[in-house]
DNA sequence: GGATTTGGGTTTATACTGCAAACCAGTATA
DNA sequence: TATACTGGTTTGCAGTATAAACCCAAATCC
């Protein structure tokens, strides 16, 4: 087994990595654009949990968060960015990598 | 895309999924045993890095660690137990599900 | 119409964790 | 004897994930 890979494992971007957020990256990856409370019951996580990391992913790039009325109630839609996908892309292959590797 | 799949990828063993515990447990997933600086070398971790995270899978079960000398010079040599094979390949498996389903 | 609950989130407090720098005991070297 | 090297461990710190507590507006109850 090719040691470059023992040294590839570590250069994971952990922003993906983290299992809150790659739960979060992996159902905006497959429906595009999704508001808090689709996210909410899809991840399984709590309120603020969420709150927090959809602010981390914002912050970082990889996730457009705007915030809107409807009808008169608050509601937060989420769409993966361009920088997203291409993150999510590249830690996908890197799944596979060592899927295929490890094994 | 089943919902499960969400709630799943939050299950991971994060004992495993910690990048540097990752690529120490693929070495000796690879090779059965390894001392400290075979590790270090592989693992490209630096030395108080390497030291915490064999105490953290020690303490955990999933690594027997081994302290004796070799001439005069001390040596730590590391081998995974039933419970950290059986762990990681947990983790590969989950591995797999998330590169076949994500992808 | 005042109190209470509900919806939709955010902020705060805490406990954990990863990391490298500093340290340490023993050995080889000058 | 002093100095440097081996093979690690401990310490200090900064970053992070998490749930509990909180917040405001709207709907509901009494």
């Amino acid at each position: 087994m090719a040691e470059e890979l023992y040294q590839e494992i570590r250069q994971v971007d952990r922003l993906v990595h983290e299992p809150a957020r790659l739960a979060i990256l992996a159902v905006l990856y497959g429906v595009g654009e999704a508001d808090f409370l689709y996210l909410l019951r899809t991840t399984g996580l709590t309120k603020g949990n969420l709150s927090a990391h959809l602010a981390k992913l914002e912050a970082s790039g990889y996730v457009e968060v705007r915030k809107r009325f409807l009808g008169k109630k608050p509601n937060t839609v989420c769409r993966l960015t361009p920088k997203g996908r291409q993150a999510f892309e590249r830690y996908l292959a890197w799944l596979k990598r060592l899927a295929r590797n490890l094994g």
